[in-house]
DNA sequence: TTTATTGTTTCCAATTATGGAAACATTGCA
DNA sequence: TGCAATGTTTCCATAATTGGAAACAATAAA
C-alpha cells in the first residue's frame, strides 16, 4: 500500500473518529434543528463548556459544522448534510443487526 | 436526556468507532472485492495476524462483516452494504471540504 | 499421535482520547 | 476603564485504544 493510499484511508478514518463519540452524535443531531451556541449545548447535556467547546471544534475540524461569532456567543451550525446520511446509515445497520439477532434466536420469518 | 436516548447515541457512536481506524477502513474496502481469510489480509497490510484478527473482530461486532470457518482458515466477508455508503459519504465530505478550502484561498468559482 | 497451519485471546507497553478545572481571550455593557 | 458573559486553550489525571509477542485453540495432514 503506497503512502498516498494510506493517507486516503487515514483521512476517512479521521472523519469517522469525529463521529465516534455519543456526545458528538448528539450535538450533530441537535444542530439539525437550528444553530446553537456553545453555552446552550453545554447546558443541554450538562457538561462543562470547555468540554462542549472541544467536541464542537473536533466536528468543525472534520468539516461537519461551522461557527459564527455573534457578540460573545459562538453559534455552531450544521454544514455537511452528508453526515446525516451517515448517521442514518449507522442507525439502519444497527436495526438490521438487531433484526438478524432476533432471527437467530427465534427464526420465524426465515425458514431456511 | 433520558437513558434510552443516551443509549441510542452510544450505539451509533459504537458503529462509527468501528470505522474509526485506517486499517479497518482498508479491510472493509478489501472485502468489497471478495471474501478473504485473516492471513491474506494480514499479509497484505504487513501486520501481525493477531492485530488483523482483532480489527476484524471489531468490524464483526459492529455487524459490518461476518466470518465463516473453512478448515483452518477463517474467511471474512462483507455483510452490511450500508457501510459502503457511509464510507462514500465520508469521502464526499472530505472532497467537499477540500474544495471549500481551495475556494477560501483562491475564490474563482464563487463570486459572493 | 505428532506436526504444521491458521486464528484468537491474553498480556504488556505505548499512544491517544477524554473530562474538568483553571488560565486566558474576546466581546458587550455600565 | 472595570465587570460580566461566553469560548478557547492549557494542564492534568484517568480511561480507552492500539500493536506486538506469546500462549492457547482448532483443524488438517503426515
Amino acid at each position: 500500500m503506497d503512502e498516498r493510499t494510506e493517507r486516503r484511508y487515514a483521512l476517512r478514518a479521521d472523519m469517522f473518529k469525529a463521529l465516534a463519540h455519543p456526545m458528538r452524535i448528539f450535538l450533530l443531531d441537535k444542530l439539525r434543528e437550528r444553530s446553537y451556541c456553545v453555552c446552550e449545548l453545554a447546558a443541554e447535556v450538562g457538561i462543562d463548556k470547555s468540554v462542549a467547546s472541544k467536541h464542537l471544534s473536533q466536528l468543525k475540524a472534520a468539516g461537519l459544522i461551522e461557527d459564527q461569532k455573534r457578540g460573545t456567543l459562538v453559534e455552531y451550525s450544521l454544514v455537511a448534510s452528508c453526515v446525516l446520511e451517515m448517521v442514518e446509515c449507522a442507525e439502519r445497520t444497527i436495526l438490521e443487526n438487531r433484526r438478524k439477532q432476533l432471527d437467530f434466536i427465534s427464526p420465524e420469518s426465515v425458514s431456511g
